[in-house]
DNA sequence: CCTACCGATCGGTAGG
DNA sequence: CCTACCGATCGGTAGG
């Protein structure tokens, strides 16, 4: 049993928020999840509210490069969204905490950081927004439905996986993506 | 300014349960917000899980009756399933603290109060996933996805419709249902 | 519905 | 990372 790193401290943050939400944490909690006292997290951490900006900022971040490397994708705009879709979804899969905690507990943030937050995910839904434009401009996406209804409706589906997909189930990740896409109408 | 009837308390409960969580509502907050003590709040109610129990057991109530109207419709299943995307889009839209709670909140309830609503949950898209095969099987709905999952994707977007639909937008929620159903392949 | 409380718990600090 | 606290706030009760 060596010292706790202040990753620990946001990791274990990051799985209390995610469950049982910032407000329904206490620092004594989460000291206990790490061997600790409440009052000993203030050497790692200047406050509670640190340690949520901390765990949604990289939320945040994990959405953002998955973005990114999707733009990079070469190829049509259905190319894109479907790596768009499938990067969405390792987040959500590969990071629960950090996906939970920046999709639902932004609430709790001071109005600063939760402006900020807010604004990404603005970002975040208007590139999802515009590939479905490109799409329909060159002719690799026809969905029946606009692209701002249909940003939403993708993003309400894949931000709901994480609330019953299980890896260890009869659908691969793969084609979970396939699925999403045949459902909306792309494939 | 009369006295606060208990239909009061349990409306203003569910307002703020619904904005700020309940772990994030203390009886003052909810006592000030009827402009009386905490205090005072207990000659109404027993304590505060029992007005998340009543705010939640509403939201349940409001979904169940939806779906057993719904499947009071004659037609295909088609028809019941336009009803019952109309239906949920009017519980979660024109009873948005029940609907916010019911689905956000049940953490927070007792274990016992927390299983009966998360079969009620199971119960409510079994009813989708029902309707779905119905569909198929009477050649009224062509669905590439399977009911199962095409059930949760439908759940999906009609949950989040609260967090982004404005009634005094451009999209009247009789065109919203017909995106729905035309997103996911009905139409 | 208020007054006057209760013990428990909260986030956080000083000092080591 | 602990000891030993702090004032504030929590859900809730007794009695009117």
């Amino acid at each position: 049993m060596s010292r706790n790193t202040k990753e620990d401290v946001v990791a274990a943050a990051g799985r209390l928020f995610a469950t049982r939400g910032y407000e329904g944490t206490s620092m004594r909690d989460l000291g206990g999840e790490l061997g600790l006292l409440g009052s000993s997290l203030y050497s790692h951490v200047g406050s509670k509210q640190d340690l949520l900006v901390e765990v949604v900022g990289r939320g945040a971040e994990l959405f953002q490069r998955s973005i990114d490397q999707a733009g990079e994708v070469d190829g049509t705009a259905r190319d894109r969204l479907r790596s768009m879709i499938a990067g969405h979804l390792d987040v959500v899969l590969d990071h629960r905490d950090e996906g939970r905690t920046f999709l639902n507990e932004a609430r709790s943030l001071d109005s600063e950081h939760r402006s900020e937050i807010l604004s990404a995910r603005n970002r975040y839904e208007s590139a999802f927004r515009t590939v479905l434009e490109e799409g329909t401009a060159d002719g690799s996406i026809m969905m029946d439905t606009e692209p701002a209804i249909g940003a939403i409706f993708l993003l309400s589906i894949l931000n709901a996986v994480e609330r019953w997909y299980r890896d260890d189930g009869k659908l691969s990740r793969a084609d979970l993506v396939d699925e999403v896409l045949e459902f909306s109408g792309v494939l």
